[in-house]
DNA sequence: ACGATTTCTATACACTTGCATAGAAATTAT
DNA sequence: ATAATTTCTATGCAAGTGTATAGAAATCGT
C-alpha cells in the first residue's frame, strides 16, 4: 500500500557521507543537503532523525567502510599489511583519506563544540579500533620474527595513529592525496627497519 | 576629544584568539563573542571589520606568537632546536598546541568551505614557514656535522610538518597536551639518530 | 474504481545569524 | 559650561537555520 520512496536508502547515505565529508557539518544547510543527496526534507526528519541523525548515519557508514576495506586486513596481518594501509592513504583511489582528508578527523576538529555524545563516541571508537589493529599487526610481526624482536607494539601503534591523523590533515590542507607522502615513506622505512632488527 | 575605549586592543585580540581557538569560527556567534572578549558589538564591526575580520586578526596574532616563540629559534639552530620545538608541543605551558589543538590546523579543517582567501593565505603561509624553519635547522645540522651526513633536509622537513599536524589533532582529540607524545618521542629519537650517522 | 496507507511537496514557524543605525554617554579643547 | 568628537547601548532588520505540519500524490489490496 505504501507509496514508493524517491531514494534508495544506502545510496542516499553514501551520498550524504560524501557531501558531509567535503563540506563539514555546520556549513551545510538542510535545503542544500536535500538537493545534493536526493533525500527530501521530510524523509531527512522522519527516516533519519533530522540533520544530526543523518550525519551520524553517514559517519557510521564511513567508519564501517573504512574498517572493512582498510583496517580489517591488519588484524591477522603483519608489517606488510600496515604498510599497505599507510600507502592507501596517499595512493589508492578509494581510501579513508582523500583530498578532503578524513571524515573522522574533520568531525573531531569541527565538532568539539557541538559535542554530541553520539558523534564523540563514533570518533573515539574509531581511533581506538585503529590503534588496536596496528597493535595486533605489530604483535603478529613480533611473534613471527625469527630472532627476538625489539618491537614495542603499543608504542608503535600510538605513533602510527597520530601520524595517520597528520597525513589526513595534510591531504586536506593540500587538497591532494599525495600531501602526506613524505611521512608515509618515512613510516614505511621505519617499519621495514623494525622487521630486520 | 574622543571617548575612551572600553577595551585594550591587544588584550581583546588575545582573548578573541583564545576563544576562537577553543570554539572554532562557525559555532561562535557575535553576541557570545562580545561577552567573552569584552569587545562591544559596534567595535567588532567598526574596528575589526566584523566577525571575519576579528578572526583574521586573531589568527594572525596566533601565527605571529607561535613564530616568535617557537619557530624562530630553529632558523639558526640545529637538531636540538627541532627537538625543543617538538617537545614544546606536548610539554610546554605556552605552546602553539594545547588541549584545543592548533588554531591553524583547526582553521584549515573547518574553513575549507568558507574558503576565505585571506584565511587560506595565513594557513598556507604558516605551513610553508614551518617547513622552511625545519629545513633551515636540518641544513645547519648537516653542514655542521663532522662526518659527511646522510640527512635529506627537504624530505625530513616535510615529514616533520605532517607529523606536527598529527600531534595537534591528537592533542585536540584527547583534550590533552600529551596525546601526541608517542610520536614526539619517536621523532626525537629519529632526529638524534640522524645526527650520529 | 475505491479506500487505506505511506511518502512527498509546499508552506509556515520560531529562532538565530551577522550586520546596520540611531540616539545616549563620555571625553576634551575651548 | 558648551560644543565637538568618538564610542557605546539598544534596537531593528533581512536572511538563513532546523523543524514542524497539512494537504496532495502515489501505490497496492480489494
Amino acid at each position: 500500500m505504501p507509496r514508493q520512496k524517491s531514494y534508495v536508502r544506502e545510496e542516499a547515505v553514501k551520498k550524504a557521507c560524501e557531501v558531509f565529508w567535503q563540506e563539514g557539518y555546520q556549513a551545510l544547510g538542510v535545503r542544500e543537503l536535500e538537493e545534493r543527496t536526493g533525500i527530501n526534507q521530510f524523509a531527512i526528519r522522519s527516516e533519519f532523525g533530522g540533520k544530526q541523525g543523518l550525519y551520524l548515519e553517514a559517519l557510521n557508514y564511513y567508519a564501517e567502510a573504512a574498517f572493512e576495506m582498510h583496517l580489517r586486513p591488519m588484524r591477522d596481518g603483519g608489517i606488510a599489511e600496515i604498510i599497505a594501509f599507510l600507502k592507501s592513504l596517499t595512493d589508492e583511489k578509494f581510501s579513508s583519506s582523500s583530498e578532503y582528508g578524513c571524515m573522522i578527523v574533520n568531525t573531531g576538529v569541527e565538532n568539539a563544540r557541538i559535542a554530541s555524545p553520539e558523534l564523540d563516541a563514533v570518533v573515539a571508537n574509531y581511533w581506538t579500533v585503529l590503534e588496536e589493529h596496528f597493535h595486533s599487526a605489530l604483535t603478529n610481526a613480533k611473534n613471527r620474527a625469527q630472532k627476538t624482536s625489539a618491537i614495542n607494539p603499543r608504542a608503535e601503534a600510538k605513533i602510527l595513529v597520530t601520524a595517520v591523523m597528520g597525513i589526513h590533515v595534510q591531504n586536506r590542507a593540500q587538497k591532494s592525496r599525495s600531501g602526506g607522502g613524505a611521512l608515509v615513506e618515512h613510516l614505511c622505512a621505519h617499519l621495514e627497519g623494525l622487521e630486520n632488527t
